[in-house]
DNA sequence: CTGAAAGCGCTTACAG
DNA sequence: CTGAAAGCGCTTACAG
């Protein structure tokens, strides 16, 4: 019941009557040995399950085998089983390589706990999942030179950096929108969150390219951003609903949750009186009734790329500086045309 | 931007013509020195920022100040908020505790990532977010001699535990229903989900401890357990429905997302045509319109005491075997009394 | 109160 | 091909 003492390369060194230079190599298949006392070895950590401690290899090494992964801690709900994905995607890749991942909660003016567990010599990379337009994660982590990638864009060329599209999502979206007959001549409605974070700007930089593109002028005015009271969205919609607009883009899903509540409450039918998409696509919007129109951004995939890059930077090997992802635009029930 | 080599405690020690054991002594607290060395230490640490390597830290002590925490990875979405919001609990108190969270997704029957991170010595203690009837993971740990406390209950003394009173939880909600004039007269109906977690049993049991209190002949024929295809829980509802129930009471919130859809579809009005009830209140709830009634079981709370159980074990402090914790029953409109 | 030395469990030049 | 020894950056009996 007690946890016994652990079998270190001592024993079995001594067990096998050679040294622990012999056996250290032996295991990691550095250095010439032959294949005989290979095998020695082999067999008898095998029969033992003598496992190399990792944290005195790293300590040696100069190594901890770990990886930091910093995620946001605020309670925005929709948003999160992004975060949850990415993670797990992120863990499983780490994983396979002997790497663990160490969990970190940050907030934009907060990265304390980043920094203590940098500071602590704790971890060999960092990935960070929310980037920001000033950014004091990547600035602090630059500054300390320890190797990091961004599952997100950061407009500076020396940072790694992994991400969808999301301006091109989010111009191929709303081009879809403009095309129906509704978000031609009815006027389109565009609600985003923070605009610190930087995903919530290349949505609405896509959104522009959108009109750009056709030649039509953005209605500026429908534009919200920084949006973060529930007060203030519904306002908003309920205004926007009696200026008669033709559909109501969210950019993100919690203000598309709140929205379609809203729409239910006041009896609005979807997609019959007002068009609804959201630019991230979880769970409960498709399970929503209508399923609503949203872009794909496959989080684990994204986790697991980011996994990959940042071991081949801790590992010296080339790694892309910006890798994008393919999304899928999923159109769906909530912006069918209308009867017209 | 090259890392810079870490000041180790020989140079402070160097700088300060002292020795390493007076450094560290200085900095631990431990044994005597006198007032004038500690300070002249930490005036000199202060200012050249010397941080103790936490790692060789650990390995002098053979301590890692890393904890695990085994979360599942399965894509039920409903549950998923739990999981992030006991993750945030447990690095937010470990954090201040200066340890640190390594993450491990573990399956029912594939625990080999919790596997490889305690034979790689890399962790002091474990935190079970889930638990089995049959619990590989416990029985690992229990093996190993690993110290852990489950976020769940376990029929194992021997295990520390906390938890939510899931069952008695269910009782009262049950309880409340059967007295409303629908839920009395017309039955109600039960969908549960996997039967090898333990909390789905507790929250069964909760259920007839409902009708057992009122003596009322519990009806064993409207309980279905182990549900998780989506279609088998469609026509369930759809015959419940048929067959005129009061009430749907989901034993988790992925069936209940399910089952609000489908009313949706359907047409069916909640709560005037039949109530719906939830055993766990995810934002997708409150959200949702009508707000469906459910039991809240604070999430990170239960984090953070899983954590401060942990750290006391590991530390050698006594630890309470099994915490409960309270939970609130939240009544809204999805099980208003009807137009009666 | 302070220090020299051994030790935590590995790795890795340097010799042989 | 193999080993003795020093080292990774700490801690901690044991002496003084």
């Amino acid at each position: 019941m007690n946890r016994e003492k652990n079998i270190t390369i001592s024993d079995v060194a001594e067990a096998l009557g050679v040294s622990k230079t012999t056996v250290s190599r032996s295991i990691s298949g550095k250095g010439r040995i032959s294949e005989e006392t290979r095998n020695r070895v082999f067999a008898y950590i095998q029969e033992h399950h003598y496992k190399p401690n990792v944290i005195a290899k790293g300590l040696a090494q100069s190594k901890t085998f770990n990886l930091c992964v910093a995620m946001p801690g605020d309670y925005a709900l929709g948003e999160l089983p992004f975060f949850q994905e990415a993670l797990i995607g992120i863990q499983q890749e780490a994983g396979a390589a002997e790497y663990d991942v160490l969990l970190c909660v940050c907030q934009e003016d907060d990265i304390s706990a980043l920094e203590r567990i940098v500071e602590n010599q704790k971890v060999d990379g960092v990935i960070l999942l929310r980037t920001f337009v000033e950014d004091a994660q990547a600035a602090f982590l630059a500054r300390q030179g320890v190797p990091f990638v961004t599952a997100g864009t950061l407009e500076d060329e020396t940072v790694f950096q992994v991400d969808h599209d999301h301006e091109r999502a989010c111009r191929e979206l709303v081009t879809y929108l403009l095309s129906k007959e509704r978000g031609g001549d009815l006027p389109l409605v565009f609600l985003g969150g923070r605009e610190s974070i930087v995903v919530n700007r290349k949505r609405i930089d896509g959104i522009r390219g959108a009109y750009g593109a056709l030649g039509i002028p953005f209605p500026e005015e429908r534009l919200y951003r920084g949006l973060v009271s529930d007060g203030e969205i519904e306002r908003i919609v309920r205004r926007s609903l009696q200026e008669g607009v033709g559909g109501i883009v969210c950019l993100d899903d919690r203000i598309c949750t709140l929205v379609l509540r809203l729409l239910r409450q006041l009896s609005v039918a979807v997609p019959e009186q007002v068009m609804v998409a959201s630019c991230y696509d979880s769970a409960i919007l498709e399970n929503n009734s209508p399923a609503v129109t949203a872009i794909s951004f496959p989080a684990r995939e994204l986790g697991a790329v980011c996994c990959r890059q940042l071991l081949k930077r801790i590992e010296k090997e080339s790694a892309g500086r910006r890798i994008l992802l393919p999304h899928k635009l999923l159109l769906r029930e909530s912006t069918k045309d209308g009867p017209a």
